[in-house]
DNA sequence: TCGAGATGTGCAAACGTTTGTTTTACTATA
DNA sequence: TATAGTAAAACAAACGTTTGCACATCTCGA
């Protein structure tokens, strides 16, 4: 049987919320008293029932994460696992846990929401889920990671994903291109949308006219429309000469797409792209690619889920750094 | 302010103690007052309280899991978030919950067990981390995923790994290699050793004699040293004509390696790996490649944990079947 | 010498359930 | 008609904490 908090009041004869007070350095117990009272605690090897205590302050140390949709696909990508990492850091640094937000098959994010909310195990939430619909979050304490549609007034922690877009095309710009392709626009996911404002904006600060037909908005590129799209494109002779992908394995798969038409990548075409990942920087060519900072995103998301409970003062938005990895994909144009 | 038992209650005329029975389906309720009050219930909206329920039936609903000691790192595996997905997939359609068990960086296994048991969160442990040393369980209920030592008599889930270590030596060996090299073996994975045994097995069934220098420790081939390990093998004139990988990321990377070599697989070397993954797919030539059935691990261990906390008769071993995904990386001997 | 703070500790209620035991209200039997 | 028997529901204790309040003791100044 667990030692309860009776059981080292008995053994150092005092009554249970002495032993309360000692423990959580209540100023209204004496030093001496505290310390020893400690000692004998630790020497029962004591530890406090989390269920007992969540019981009464009605908090419990746990923060609920919420994937998108269909988790294992998502989860496959590596900018999940970073964050996660990030999380599960901070959280362990302040003492809380994490609980996966599982649904079942076929399961919103709402279902999932309601599902943690209802379970009456968190305390906070961590949605990694920026989509257009934000679910109704039961009054709890919430930060996304991403930007949450504008008319809402979330919580959240996300790169400057305009800024980014903008500097990943000027990059292309300042290395002569001019006819810039944009890949993976889907604008269900803000982060995209926001990546195309600020490519639109690169464009229009060097005269260049936008292309409606060269922001291709597909998504994994497993399509075989998707596929015909893209040759399509890469035919024509007047053809763009440098992609910006929304993400690397988009960018691998252009790549293998380009070879097909004996393109070569940079020479012919230039691509830039986003994540960072391993599979990019394994890729020939190396990817160039941006860091978004997965791991602080969620770190800092997790900080912030914390900071709210515990009451503190937090701004409504923090904004990670991303950082440029200058690998083998991109070429200045002859 | 929440909605209690004890609202219920008063609202169907009945005590707390009837409304608790109710619920949960005790017989000792009639049909006609059960109904009424889980509809009396429903509509006011009661959920009952985790922590109170926990306090008094000693059992949460939250099962931990735990990976291996470097979390970032092993999750971007496609491997843990597919077991993860089956995992969640459980757990929800059990009404349960999956902590994770999220250490501070640098925290081993052994730490993360530890800290999990005390928070007091979790009523079972499922461990994704298979090394030679089993952690400490506390007494809980645990499966671990993989082989554990085989002088425990641990609750595990696993494939088969010696037989699937066998039957892909045999591929090879029924399209007329003789000369096959074993790489990623690592004696701190159980589950290389075991495929390492299903590889000599093999060979000797098949009298072809071992060869201890093409048993390759490598791991994961970003390490200079391994290259050139692989080099020299590879510029041997008698040198490997097949290859089995303990994972797709590591024949990938031999792809590129041997590529280097101008050698070209499958022509020139066969290659057969394990994990059916994504890159693999989309590597070229694509790889012929073992499923292991992630999804499944998970699935069944969390059914296992769950089995186990009811008490309810369990094997000590489920062994998931595994699935040969044959593609372009493998070619009959000339 | 008394009373007014400080200071340190204990008492008991509360958190929201579950569950063993008791009570109540029927029903059927003698 | 009394009585055993049974089904249904209520009572109350328990789970292990936290915390407002009351209480005791001590110190110090008037």
């Amino acid at each position: 049987m667990k030692v309860t908090i009776k059981d080292v009041a008995k053994e150092a004869g005092v009554s249970p919320s002495t032993v309360s007070r000692a423990l959580q350095n209540n100023p209204r117990i004496s030093q001496a008293v505290r310390d020893r009272i400690r000692q004998i605690a630790d020497d029962m090897g004591f530890r406090p029932n989390q269920m007992a205590r969540s019981l009464v302050n009605r908090q419990t140390r746990v923060i609920g994460v919420v994937f998108p949709a269909n988790l294992s696909h998502s989860l496959s990508h590596p900018f999940y696992p970073k964050a996660l990492q990030g999380l599960g850091q901070v959280a362990a640094e302040r003492n809380h846990y994490v609980l996966m937000g599982t649904g079942k098959e076929g399961q919103s994010t709402t279902d999932v929401v309601n599902l943690l909310a209802d379970s009456g195990y968190v305390s906070g939430l961590v949605l990694l889920a920026a989509q257009e619909e934000l679910p109704p979050l039961h009054g709890l304490p919430a930060v996304v990671i991403g930007r949450p549609p504008t008319e809402s007034d979330c919580y959240h922690v996300d790169n400057n994903n305009v800024s980014v877009g903008e500097e990943a095309t000027r990059y292309l710009i300042d290395r002569g291109h001019r006819k810039i392709m944009l890949l993976g626009y889907d604008k269900q996911f803000v982060v995209t949308s926001d990546r195309r404002k600020g490519y639109e904006q690169a464009l229009a600060k060097s005269g260049i006219p936008f292309r409606r037909e060269w922001v291709v908005p597909t998504r994994f590129l497993n399509d075989d429309t998707d596929q015909e799209v893209l040759l399509s494109i890469f035919r024509d002779p007047d053809r763009p000469t440098a992609v910006v992908c929304m993400d690397d394995n988009q960018a691998i798969a252009l790549c293998a797409c380009l070879q097909s038409l004996g393109l070569s990548v940079p020479e012919d075409v230039s691509l830039i792209s986003f994540n960072n990942t391993m599979a990019g920087k394994l890729n020939n060519p190396p990817l160039t690619s941006f860091d978004v900072n997965p791991y602080q995103l969620g770190a800092s998301a997790m900080e912030m889920v914390l900071d709210l409970i515990s009451e503190k003062e937090c701004p409504l938005c923090v904004e990670v750094p991303f950082l440029l990895k200058e690998r083998g994909s991109v070429a200045p144009i002859n």
